[in-house]
DNA sequence: CGAGCACTTGATCGCTTTCAATAGCTGTGG
DNA sequence: CCACAGCTATTGAAAGCGATCAAGTGCTCG
C-alpha cells in the first residue's frame, strides 16, 4: 500500500516531508548545507534502530513508514511513549545517550544527519533550532494529550481515541478534505496498540470488535479500517466532537 | 516551611532560580534586557492562572511554590499532565491559546514577561531559545517516564514513583546529599495526587497507608513524610535502583 | 500439509473503583 | 466554650472492568 520511498534521491526540494520536517522553514543555502551532510538508512520492520543507553550519534527525520518510542521495565511491561510518523525528528542534540528504545514499527526510511556537524548547523542556523523547538513543543503536547488516555480513559475510550488520531495524522498526511468516510490500514498489531494504550492485546481485540459490532467502525481483514462517521469515533473517544486540534 | 520570596526585589543575580530557569544561560546584558521586561506576580494556593483555551499573553518561571497542568474532560474526569516546580517554565512561545489548565497548587510566586517582547528577545538571543528546548526536551522525557507511569504500574508502584519523584526533585533544590534518610511535605492533596497518578483518592489514600504499615515510609500527620530508605522505595516505584537520573 | 504468527473469543480472577460511613482538623458563631 | 459546618483523609464492603489463563481460528509461508 505504501509506495516505497526511493533511498537513492538525493534533492530536498522532492523530499516528501520536506515542508513538515525539521528542515521546513530553511532557506536555500540551509538546505544545501544539509543536503551534503545528510544520508538515508533503512530498516526492516520490527528491527530496533537505538537501543535505551545506547550512545546516538545520530538524528534524522523520518521519510516513510512508523517507528516507535518504548520503556521497558525489568519485569517486561512496556510502554510505547512516542509514536514517529513520516517528518518526525529522532533524536536528542545535546545528549549523548538515547532514553529509550526506537524501533521500527514498519519498514522505515529515515533521513539522518551525524549528531556533531548536525548540532554545529543548529547552532549556526537558528531556522533549524526554531523548527525543532516548535516540533518538540507540539510532541510535548501530544504527549500530555496521551497522558490524559492512559490515566482516565475506559479501554473502549482508548481504543477510539488511537484510531481517530491515527486518522487525523493520515488525513493530514494525504491532505484529504474532511468530509465523508475515512480509510486507513492499521500500521499497528494488536500487541503495539496495547503496549501503547497501557492494555493487553486481548483486551485491544475485544475492544475492536465491540467497536466493529456497534458500527462505529468497519472492517476488512484485521487491518483495513473505515470509518462512516468521524465525529461518533470522537464521541467514543471521550473527546469533545468539535474543537478537535490537528496534529 | 517554605520561606517566603520576596516579591518586589528586582535584582535577578539574587534570584533563587537564576541558575536552572530559562534565563540559566544568559550574560549580564541579556540579563539586563530581561529585568527590563520581567514583573512578578503571586497566586493563592486553588487559584487558576490560566484557563484551558485561554489566550495567554504571558509566559514565566515559576520562582517559589507549585503549579499544575490538567486537562478536564466534559463528564469532569480530570488528569493532571505537568507539575511545575520552582524554576520551571510556563506558557508557549509562538502559540496563542493555552491548551490545558494551569493551577497554583500552592501559594505561588512567577516571574513573567509579556509574551510579545519574550518572543523577540527570544529571537535575537540564541542563548534563551536554546535553554528553552533544552527545558522543553527535559519536560518531554519527564512526561514520556510518567507515560509509564500511567500505563503500566500499579497504584502500589504509582504512589512510590511520586513520592520518589518529589523527594528526588526536592533534594535537588535543597542540594542535599544522597545519604540517610529523606524528610519533605507533600505539596499535594490526596486528590491532586490521584489526579496526578490516574487513581482515585481513595486508592491513594489505601496505599499511601501501606506503605506506611510496610514501613517504606514515615509519616507524621498526613503530610511529612520520612524516606528512610531511598533504595527501597524505588525497588517498590518499580525502578531500577541504580542508573536513576535526576531530573 | 503443518508450523508459525496474528488475532479472536471464552471463563475466571483480582485490582481498582464506587458507594458509604467515619475520623480528625479548622474556623465560625451562638 | 462548645456545637456544627466544611474540608481532607481514612477505612470498609461490594461491584465492575480489564488482566490472566486458555482454547481456537485464519492466514501465510516453507
Amino acid at each position: 500500500m505504501t509506495p516505497i520511498f526511493k533511498i537513492d534521491h538525493t534533492n530536498c526540494g522532492d523530499c516528501p516531508i520536506r515542508h513538515r520536517a525539521v528542515c521546513a522553514h530553511c532557506d536555500a543555502n540551509e538546505l544545501e548545507e544539509l543536503e551534503g551532510i545528510k544520508y538515508y538508512r533503512s530498516f526492516e520492520a520490527g528491527q530496533t534502530i537505538i537501543w535505551s543507553g545506547d550512545q546516538m550519534n545520530f538524528v534524522g527525520s523520518v521519510v516513510s513508514g512508523i517507528a516507535s518510542l518504548t520503556q521497558t521495565m525489568e519485569d517486561g511491561r512496556t510502554q510505547m511513549v512516542g509514536l514517529l510518523l513520516p517528518s518526525d525528528f529522532v533524536g536528542r542534540p545535546g545528549r549523548d545517550s538515547a532514553p529509550y528504545d526506537v524501533q521500527a514499527t514498519t519498514d522505515l526510511v529515515m533521513c539522518c544527519f551525524r549528531k556533531k556537524p548536525f548540532e554545529e548547523l543548529m547552532s549556526s542556523t537558528p531556522h533549524i533550532a526554531h523548527r525543532l523547538l516548535q516540533m518538540t513543543l507540539d510532541e510535548l503536547d501530544a504527549a500530555r494529550e496521551w497522558m490524559l488516555v492512559l490515566g482516565r480513559k475506559t479501554a473502549r475510550e482508548k481504543i477510539a481515541s488511537l484510531l481517530s488520531i491515527i486518522a487525523r495524522r493520515d488525513a493530514s498526511i494525504h491532505q484529504k478534505g474532511n468530509s465523508g468516510p475515512i480509510v486507513f490500514d492499521l500500521p499497528l498489531t494488536r500487541e503495539a496498540m496495547a503496549d501503547y494504550l497501557g492494555l493487553t492485546l486481548e483486551t485491544v481485540s475485544r475492544q475492536i470488535s465491540a467497536l466493529k459490532k456497534d458500527e462505529v467502525i468497519l472492517l476488512e481483514g484485521k487491518r483495513h479500517v473505515t470509518i462512516p462517521d468521524m465525529g461518533r469515533l470522537m464521541e467514543e473517544a471521550g473527546d469533545d466532537t468539535d474543537g478537535g486540534f490537528l496534529v
